[in-house]
DNA sequence: GTCTATATTACGATAGAC
DNA sequence: GTCTATCGTAATATAGAC
């Protein structure tokens, strides 16, 4: 119990803490309803030291955005993901990304509620689109095999597989320690990927 | 060609035509990314117009959530949703509340979208809050009736029906006469009610 | 019913002391 | 690293002329 990062509490931000403390608010409040003084109480330093930190509001959002693309496009790479049928290769990334959204699920929420009002927004939304686009291409290929349903429409049934995992950010909340208000993790991503493919696989 | 009612373009602004372009706004921008002055210009008359036909910001907000609640709730009136197995009546409920949200679209948009910063706001989301629990109780009664999967926990699968449903308004765009960019009303209702319930029927 | 002008407050960001 | 004080701008809303 001598040395700096023995203490339990913090005694100083970093950017990244800070960005802790700024999603929440932004979460709760939305982006453009959060100000600076909003984000100053909820950290309990001045509006001005919070400059110290980062550059602005801004930057927060950029930052915790970065993290919640990163763990999508990250699932990209994974085994899982590039081998194999491609009615299989959907059925991980599904899964995968279900889990990241429930890990990372602070940043992800923010990301999926940007409206594109600034270049960060905009950015936000476009790097979204791709990844969408990379599972998108996975159910083409799917449907092409003829391991899907042929009344289904492929165009159709994207949007609303992730419309399904999406929603998570809606309702989702981490079981707390001892006390489990939610189902576990696991059971949701068991959950979503067998509701989705019932209506999906041939 | 001769009366007031004749004109194709409205010369002036009652509160309901005003409405139709705030929501419009608030759905782009957020609503509380839209300034008075983003709605001034948008509806092409000066910010302090907007004041002699609606007390403020906020009472637009109330008059689009109120009509998206007015259109949700009535489908619960409905014979399909009062008479017969439980499991039947979700469907007509699901049916019916997917075709809400595509012709009630920018008003359901914002009521999805409310975060609780005001009274308003958290008035909405009270009544948003009493409109699924309607939904979740048909649930809770058709599996009891032994309609719905064994595997299927209920509280999961209203909120993943939820979210495939409310994701419509993240993407759905009506079609517009002559070119069909997407497909029509009945093929969505149709497809999100057979995906969902692929996963839910026993 | 719409306008210009303005009151008043809130916001993002900076300066400079400690 | 944090603070108080403050700048410049943009926000909601009102007053009063036409």
């Amino acid at each position: 119990m001598a040395a700096k990062k023995d203490t339990h509490k913090r005694d100083t931000y970093t950017p990244d803490s800070l960005l802790t403390v700024a999603v929440r608010v932004f979460n709760e409040r939305g982006y453009d309803g959060t100000s600076m003084e909003h984000l100053s109480q909820a950290a309990g330093i001045s509006k001005s030291s919070i400059y110290h930190h980062v550059r602005g509001k801004e930057e927060l959002l950029r930052r915790a955005i970065s993290r919640a693309l990163d763990g999508l496009f990250s699932t990209l790479e994974e085994p899982g993901a590039r081998e194999g049928r491609a009615i299989d290769r959907l059925e991980y990334v599904t899964r995968r990304t279900t889990e990241v959204l429930m890990s990372e699920l602070p940043y992800v929420t923010l990301l999926l509620r940007v409206r594109g009002n600034t270049a960060t927004e905009r950015w936000a939304m476009a790097r979204r689109r791709e990844f969408d686009q990379r599972v998108a291409e996975l159910l083409k290929q799917a449907s092409a095999d003829g391991d899907l349903r042929p009344d289904v429409d492929v165009r159709l049934a994207t949007r609303l597989l992730f419309g399904m995992i999406n929603s998570l950010v809606e309702w989702y909340r981490p079981a707390r320690a001892g006390r489990d208000g939610n189902a576990a993790s696991d059971e949701v991503a068991d959950a979503v990927v067998r509701t989705a493919f019932a209506g999906l696989r041939t």
